[in-house]
Parts: C-alpha cells; structure tokens; sequence
DNA sequence: TTTCGCTACTTTGCGATACAAAGTACCGAA
DNA sequence: TTCGGTACTTTGTATCGCAAAGTAGCGAAA
C-alpha cells in the first residue's frame, strides 16, 4: 500500500459521481469535462474518463449528441437523462452518508462533542 | 452499474482508512473492529476486513499481540506503528481534500454562495 | 494538393480492491 | 468426548482507475 495508490482507491466510484454531478449543471464534452474536474484538483486522463462515459452511457444515465466545433473535430456533448438525475439524487445522498459515517469513525458518534 | 455497485466502489481504499482511524483510538481486535464500523452504519464482513489488516501490517503500518480472552480462542490485537500514525495523518489531509473536491463539484468554487 | 500539428475519441492490458463463500482452529461447557 | 461459539484464513470473482498506444477528423502551411 503505498501513497498513490491509496487515493486512486479512495476515488473509485467517486469519479462517476463527479461526472453525473458536472453534467448536471449543463452539457459538455470529455476534454472540457478533464478541465473541469482538474480545476477542483481532481486530476482525470482520458483513458480513464471516456470508459466511465461510455459505462454511464451504457447504462441509461447519459446520452449524447455530435456537435460540430469551430476549430478540430466534432465533439460528443453528453446530457444527462431523467434516469441519470434520479441517479444522482441517489449518489448525493449516499456521499452525504459516506461523510457521515467518516466523521463519526474519526470523532465519535455527537455532533456537539470535538 | 448498479446502486450496490456504486457505493462499493465508494468505499474502496476508505477502508484502509476507517481501519487506522479506528486503531488510533486504541488497540483492538478483528470482531471488534467490525463492531465499530456496524456503528458507523458502514458494513464490512470478514472476508474483507482481515485481508486489509494483512496487507497493513506487511506495509508496517500495524503490529498485533496475542491476548488471551475469557472466552473462546485468544485474539488478534492490532495497534498502530509509528508509521502508521505518520499514514493516517496522510489519509486524514487526503480525506479532506477529497470532501472539498466534491465540494466544489457540486456547488462551484466559492464557499459564500449556495 | 499534400503534409503536419492539434484536438478528440477509443482500446488493451495491468495492478489493486471489496466481497461472498468456504474452510481451519481454538476454547469451554454439557 | 462432543458441540456451539468465537476468531482467524483462504480462494475465486467482478470491477475499477490508469498508463500507453492507437484511430480519426479538421485546418493551416508548404
């Protein structure tokens, strides 16, 4: 168990969570999505992304239009579907949980307590 | 991806984490340990807690005794190295960047607006 | 027209993990 | 001696994030 490898584990499945929650707030495309979430310092490559997209895809929790881009090629802009807003209603809950449960295990079970 | 899925993937390498938090607090054994979690309504069994344990005392994060108990076969008490206090330290910085992380993701990158 | 660099998307193989399930071993009471 | 309870261990499976390499479309420069 070294260093690296304890955060690459900490973020599986998060990293679902983080793209349902992007895209909820419009639609967007794999690079800008990269950029997105290495602005909150949670550094993604594209070969990580893109099979989490095609997975949700897959899944019913995205789709996707073509558009075209005004410099390179055209880009695959992915929306969110009703399933994948239900989906994430569902994940924020559970983070919220998960926080919970974290803070209870580090500091007892009281929230007036340090 | 389903919703168990989901909250599996969560929680992996968080594990490691809860465990030397728990053990921070004093030492303890595998059953025990297990308990505490239940409290923290974040179930584990033990076909995933004793593997963890394994590999964090061949990393050297963990140590164990053999205590006799006054009832049934003695136990295995773990207690955190010095190196393992220096790693939860670590995870617990690592954590809490991880909360911010999503934080930002889900509300943007400001801390007085909603 | 052809070539080159940029952008975007895709695929393959690897190491690591949580879990279910089954198994081993020790203890004390009936 | 047998049996129930406690504690620890092992094996096989599915999934994930990631590095690395590959595919393909577009436009500008030669």
């Amino acid at each position: 168990m070294n260093d690296d490898n304890v955060k690459v584990q900490m973020r599986k499945g998060i990293l679902e969570y983080c793209i349902l929650s992007i895209l909820s707030r419009g639609d967007s495309y794999a690079p800008k999505i990269i950029a997105e979430l290495k602005e909150a310092e949670m550094i993604v490559v594209e070969g990580t992304l893109y099979p989490i997209l095609t997975r949700q895809k897959k899944a019913g929790l995205l789709t996707y239009r073509w558009q075209e881009s005004s410099q390179g090629p055209p880009r695959k802009y992915y929306m969110l579907t009703e399933e994948g807003r239900q989906q994430l209603a569902l994940l924020d809950e559970a983070w919220d949980q998960m926080v919970e449960q974290i803070r209870i295990i580090r500091h007892g079970e009281h929230t007036d307590e340090e």
